[in-house]
DNA sequence: AGTATATATCGACAAACGTCGAACCAGCGG
DNA sequence: CCGCTGGTTCGACGTTTGTCGATATATACT
């Protein structure tokens, strides 16, 4: 495993930097946009986007899974959905004994933000 | 179908009101999230992102589909990606003579700024 | 009329997605 | 040690999505 190549990946990982540019200020490069459409179809499921925001509205910022689990869908695909957040870059999750406890990536909201703007 | 659920109406058609409260104020009802996650959507491809930004970064604030349709898909693609996003409310379009022009709506993009502030 | 251009719609198809239950891993407390 | 609870991963399923080519509609120009 010594590969130390700048790897693009399927994406949706990483987000190196700010991500991009506002839509508005020029036509958003291919690559661009692979990222931006990555971080909004992280929000484009309506389960993700409620367990996204009872996350954000916590009052500690965070939250653990059980805190937030009772969205109507089982708790496996509650999982799935926090594991495709944490993927986009919107999520940090942190083992804390028996729960584990995510809170807000503030940085991709940024980038959704900013792109948004202009 | 073991599972009946009253399944929440089509949506994605119209929003009515300015749609959703900041997430991170408190959490997304159903309705909300509903709404909420079709506008993320309408942005969370890339092909779609980029037909955007190229209407919202347009000099004149709108653009004909001749004018932003070589994006690398089928010109029947181009119509659908356009149509969603019409669909979505990001866009309004206007006929004017041979040619559509599309421009940004701008109430939709508020929408979800307002959503991503907190 | 007839032809050419611009956009929308249709029908089909593969790939991606959301969902579930079941099986699995990780700490905690007897 | 063993069971219990919180959480992830796996395998399967029906549905949605993006894409295409072909066809249809609308406007313009001969």
């Amino acid at each position: 495993m010594s590969n130390n190549q700048p790897q693009v990946l399927p994406v949706a990982e990483e987000q190196a930097g700010p991500c991009c540019p506002p839509l508005a200020s020029a036509p958003l490069s291919e690559a661009d946009a692979l990222q931006g459409a990555a971080m909004f179809k992280a929000l484009s499921d309506p389960v993700r986007l409620r367990l996204f925001s009872r996350i954000a509205a916590h009052p500690s910022g965070e939250a653990c899974v059980c805190d937030i689990s009772d969205v109507g869908v089982s708790q496996s695909t509650v999982s799935h959905h926090l594991k495709k957040l944490r993927d986009a870059g919107l999520l940090t999750s942190e083992r804390r004994g028996t729960w584990i406890y995510h809170r807000v990536a503030p940085a991709a909201l940024d980038g959704m933000r900013r792109m948004l703007d202009g």
